[in-house]
DNA sequence: CTGTTAGCGCTTTCAT
DNA sequence: ATGAAAGCGCTAACAG
C-alpha cells in the first residue's frame, strides 16, 4: 500500500481534457461552464479523488480563510464550552469553522497563541482575555481582523465585547433576599480577582446598600487561592458569631460548595447561586441563570457583522440574566 | 484609519537589506544565520509588524499544516467537550492546534464536514462517528492522514479507535448489585441504539446471566425517542407489579432522571449510574466513572503516533472505567 | 553563512 | 464558454 500523492486541479484538467482554469471554475462554482464540460470535470475529479486545496485557494485569494479562532484559558470549564458551542453553531451557518486554542490560563502564553492563530490567517478572533493587556492586537485589528472579547472586556484595545449582566443579575438576586427580610447575607467568590466576580460583588454591595447595609466586609469571602475550597468559605461564614441568614455564590464552584454544606442545615440558610447547574432543579436551588450559548452566538455574530461591515462601530453587548426561584432563595430569615 | 496590507517576507527582506530566504531562515528557525543578520531581520520584522503566512508556508511544504480536526455530533454534550479538552491539551504539547467541527448529529452531514476539513489539509482526523459508514475515508487514510475513531469504532474503515470499557464497566456495576443480593435490576437507556449503550446493555445482561437471571427484557427500558424522559422510564419500572430493587442507568441523562425520581423513595431503590457528574458525591450516587479527558488525550496520541510512524498497525484502545461507591449502589434489597 | 531560481496549487487577469 | 500566463507568500534545491 504505497502512499500516493494527492490529485491537483491540473491532474483533473488533464484527465478531463480541459484547462485547469475550467476545473477551477467548476469547484469555485463560478458559473460560465457548460453542463457537458462540468459533468466531465466532475467525473474526472471523482476518479482521481480530487479535493481542492484550500491552502492554495486561500493564499491566492489574499489570505482569506474560512476559519475563526476562539481563544480560551481553560477548556475544561463547562461554561467556556457552552460558549464555544454557541460560536461554532453560529459560524457553521455561514460555512466557517472554528479553531479552538487554549492558553492554559497563562497570561504569558496569550500573545503567543494569538500570534500563531494570526499566522494561520483566521478571519476573526474571539477571545476570553486572560492577560492584563490586549493592546498587542491593535495592529491586527487595524488590518481588518474583527476582534471580539468574550465574558470580559479587553484591556487597552478597542474591540467588540459580549459580557453577562453580572452586576444587575447579582443585585437582583440579593434584592430578592432583602425583600423577604434578609440583611445578613454572605457572598463567596473564588477566584475573586476576575472581572466577572468583581462585577457580581459590586452588584451584591449595591443591593445591600439599597437597604442600608453598608458594612459588608464581614460577610464577604473573597479568595483567589484555588486550594481554598468553597466549602471552607461557607463554613467560615456559618461559624461567625453573628452568622448570615442567607448566602449567595459568585459562581458555579461556590454553588457546589454551598450545596454540600448547606443541605440538611437546621435552621436552613437561604442560598442563591450564580450560574445554573445540572440537578439544581431537583435540589431546589435558586440561581441566577443565563443563556451561555447565546453568549457565544452573540460573539460570533458581532465578528461576522464586522466582517461584513469593517467600518461598523464597536459594540459592548450584555447578555441578560434571570433569577430562577426554586426554593432555596425563598427561605425566610429565622424569627 | 486605512486598512493597510500585511507585510511579507520580501518586505522584511528589503528593509533589512537581505534576501527573503534569509528572513525565511530566521522565522523557520533553520539556523545558519549569523547573530547580526538575525537581529536586523527581527528588527525589520517588528517594525513592519510581520507575521509569517502559514498558508503559504504550508502550501510550499507540501500541504502539511499544523492543525488536527475533531469532528463531533453535538458540542453541547459535556462529555464531548471534555474529550475535546484532552485532545487539545495533547496537541498543544506538540504545537498543533485543534479545529472543531460539528455535524449536528446528522449522519448526512458527516462526509460533507469531513470533506471540508480535508480541503483545509488537517494533519489528522479524529472523529466520533455518526454515520453508518466511514468507508469514504479510506482514500484519505491511504494518503497518510491518520484517522482515529473516538468513543465508538468506525464502520467499514480500518482506523485506530479509542472507546470506553463500556461492557466491563457496566458488568462490574451490576455485579456489585447482585453481590449484595439484588436480582431484579432495571436498566434504562436513551438513546439506546448507539454503540456505547448497546455495549453497556450487553454488560448488564452478562452480569445478570452470571447469577442465573436470563429473562431481563421486562427490566429493560430502551428508548430512542428523546422526548421520552428518563424520569418516565424509571417510573414505569417502579410501576411494575414486581418492581426492581435496583436500577442502573446507561448514561448521564438517565442518572439525572433516576436521581429525580428515586430520592426520597421509601423503600429506597439502589442505583448506579454510568458517567460521573457534578454533585454526585454530595447526593451519594454511586457511578461507573472514567477519565474523559484521557479518552481525548489517547485519541490525539494515537494520531500523533501514526503521524510519526505511518506504517504502524491500527490499534483499538479501551479506556478503563471504575466503580465509585457512594451509597446509592450499596442499598440492600428489601427483606 | 547567504542568495537565486523555481514552484507548491490555486485564482486573477486578460485574451479569445 | 474556455484558456494562457502570471503570481499569492513562502521554502526546497541548489548554488556560491
Amino acid at each position: 500500500m504505497t502512499t500516493q500523492s494527492r490529485a491537483t486541479l491540473a491532474d483533473v484538467a488533464r484527465l478531463a481534457g480541459v484547462s485547469s482554469k475550467t476545473v477551477s471554475r467548476v469547484f469555485a462554482e463560478a458559473g460560465n461552464v457548460s453542463a457537458d464540460t462540468r459533468e466531465q470535470v466532475l467525473v474526472a475529479a471523482k476518479r482521481l479523488r480530487f479535493r481542492p486545496n484550500n491552502l492554495a485557494r486561500s493564499l491566492r485569494r489574499g489570505g482569506v480563510t474560512n476559519t475563526v479562532a476562539f481563544v480560551i484559558g481553560d477548556l475544561t470549564n463547562p461554561f467556556y464550552f457552552h460558549v464555544a458551542a454557541g460560536i461554532e453553531r453560529e459560524l457553521a451557518l455561514r460555512g466557517l469553522t472554528m479553531v479552538l486554542a487554549t492558553t492554559d490560563d497563562s497570561p504569558d502564553s496569550e500573545e503567543r497563541v494569538v500570534d500563531a492563530l494570526i499566522s494561520q490567517r483566521v478571519r476573526a478572533l474571539l477571545l476570553i482575555p486572560i492577560a492584563d493587556d490586549q493592546s498587542y492586537l491593535e495592529g491586527e485589528r487595524q488590518l481588518g481582523t474583527p476582534v471580539v472579547s468574550v465574558d470580559r472586556p479587553a484591556r487597552n484595545l478597542l474591540a467588540d465585547s459580549v459580557v453577562l449582566q453580572n452586576r444587575l443579575g447579582m443585585a437582583e438576586a440579593v434584592r430578592s433576599l432583602t425583600a423577604i427580610g434578609h440583611r445578613k447575607i454572605g457572598f463567596i467568590s473564588n477566584p475573586s480577582a476576575m472581572y466577572t466576580q468583581r462585577e457580581r460583588l459590586a452588584g451584591y454591595r449595591e443591593a445591600l446598600r439599597e437597604v442600608g447595609v453598608v458594612e459588608t466586609a464581614q460577610w464577604e469571602r473573597l479568595d483567589d487561592d484555588p486550594d481554598i475550597s468553597p466549602e471552607l468559605a461557607v463554613q467560615s461564614l456559618l461559624d461567625l458569631p453573628d452568622s448570615p441568614t442567607a448566602i449567595v455564590a459568585g459562581n458555579n464552584r461556590g454553588s457546589a460548595g454551598a450545596v454540600r454544606v448547606l443541605r440538611n442545615l437546621k435552621p436552613p440558610v437561604a442560598f442563591i447561586g450564580f450560574d445554573d447547574f445540572e440537578l439544581a432543579d431537583a435540589l431546589g436551588i435558586s440561581v441566577v441563570a443565563y443563556d451561555t450559548m447565546e453568549l457565544g452566538r452573540t460573539a460570533a455574530r458581532l465578528a461576522l457583522d464586522h466582517l461584513a461591515d469593517p467600518g461598523a462601530f464597536t459594540q459592548q453587548i450584555e447578555i441578560p440574566t434571570r433569577l430562577i426561584h426554586r426554593g432555596s432563595g425563598e427561605i425566610l430569615p429565622p424569627r
